[in-house]
DNA sequence: CCGATGTGTCATATATTCTTCACAAAAGTG
DNA sequence: CACTTTTGTGAAGAATATATGACACATCGG
């Protein structure tokens, strides 16, 4: 899966060059047109990775960049600003406001993309790769293999489907329903209680290895998987 | 809380698609069959937003149109149109009259899904962020959590959507009655008591994690949350 | 055809949370 | 201050939601 990369920049010339240049090295790439555009854009398909201009017009960068901070799918989407000058100020309200990395124009294309490729290393581990880490851990999805704290785990399939996709999307909650659709497939009749056997048999083969229980149960909403840091 | 849409149109098919997508959406969905029928349910329950095909029998869309934006409730509720055609006519006619922004059938889910999300953005700033902070107290809606001083707060489903829904309205009191319709539900009969021993629950829990407490007493009004910044 | 594995349902056991109620405490009132 | 009204609160049983063991079927590779 390629990852994809929203960018934002009212600037036609600038905006091409750039969407041209990390086509060409493997990304998707999405343009946004101003403020606005890239909170809704954000919000139609979760972006791996913001590159976000300055000065743009409706919105600017920084309250795009803490706007999107208020949403839990972009919370932790790594956001690198784009802007004219080196100016100190900006550089210290745009880190507060969210962004987590800065690019002074003009700047060089293999530097950005050096930039880019950091940040989305840093942020999501395995987006680039089948292996991903949370805590102790570990799913190879390619070797079909779990480990945590080096000890293999044995799983049947749908609780291995289900750990990954929990495992993609830490922390946060998903109802039964949910689970169903994203693991079993949209149109496959379980019933609801089901998930709680296989969410059962998960707890149990992770506890084998150890370690505290990393599924939480949200009374009345569902369950999600928790980072313990 | 969910934002309240009301759908109206009359054909069933599109009707029934629309209310499916909402609500897996995380929409509360109204449906209305018919011109008059918008007017008496927006009358009973302001919607946030209203999506409203252009031809409908007994009171044409523009002209149900006209008669909301008579009403204080709804003069400022956004409104789609949907429209068979993409007649210039018809969308000039139709924003003349006070829609925000208008669909031409036939239209692709996601496209009018994040128009829907833009224009609720535009109008009612926070209903729609999963991360909200007022002062000290942070609440994560996706991943059901809440924090004041960085300190984990565990709280039941009811005291979850009441600390919601006051963190979404600070500063405003609400009867024991207007709590029991937008915590509760519309339709659930309990005690206005029973509000007070949530109200204690809440405070308790968030009492917990230090700190002045929020929730204010109008005595014989109701409650309040207020934020000391 | 046969174990070995996995799956989906159920019934039952546990665990939480809700609602009410009764009485205490507090806040107005005159 | 005495009295009325309103709110705070602990407790208890009712109501819900979740955890778990058991079981009947697949399915699959010998």
């Amino acid at each position: 899966m390629k990852p994809y990369i929203l960018i934002a920049e009212d600037e036609d010339a600038l905006a091409t060059l750039l969407e041209y240049n990390f086509q060409k090295e493997g990304y998707e790439v999405g343009i946004a047109r101003d403020g606005d555009e890239v909170l809704i854009m954000a919000d139609e398909r979760t972006p791996d990775l913001i590159l976000m201009d300055w000065m743009m017009p409706k919105l600017s960068g920084v309250e795009a960049c803490r706007r999107l901070r208020r949403k839990s799918e972009t919370r932790t989407t790594p956001i690198i600003m784009l802007t004219a000058r080196g100016d100190e100020t900006d550089r210290i309200t745009g880190l507060d406001y969210g962004a987590d990395d800065y690019v002074i124009k003009p700047f060089s294309t293999p530097e950005l993309l050096a930039r880019v490729r950091a940040l989305l290393r840093r942020a999501q581990p395995g987006l680039l790769d089948d292996v991903i880490r949370q805590g102790d851990i570990e799913i190879d999805v390619k070797a079909f293999r779990i480990r945590r704290n080096e000890k293999e785990i044995h799983l049947g399939p749908t609780e291995f489907r289900l750990l990954d996709h929990f495992m993609r999307h830490p922390s946060r909650v998903f109802s039964r329903e949910q689970l169903l659709d994203a693991v079993w497939g949209r149109d496959v009749y379980v019933e609801a209680r089901t998930v709680d056997v296989h969410i059962g048999r998960l707890r149990k083969a992770l506890k084998k290895a150890g370690g505290p229980d990393p599924i939480r149960t949200v009374r009345s909403a569902g369950y999600a998987f928790e980072v313990n840091i």
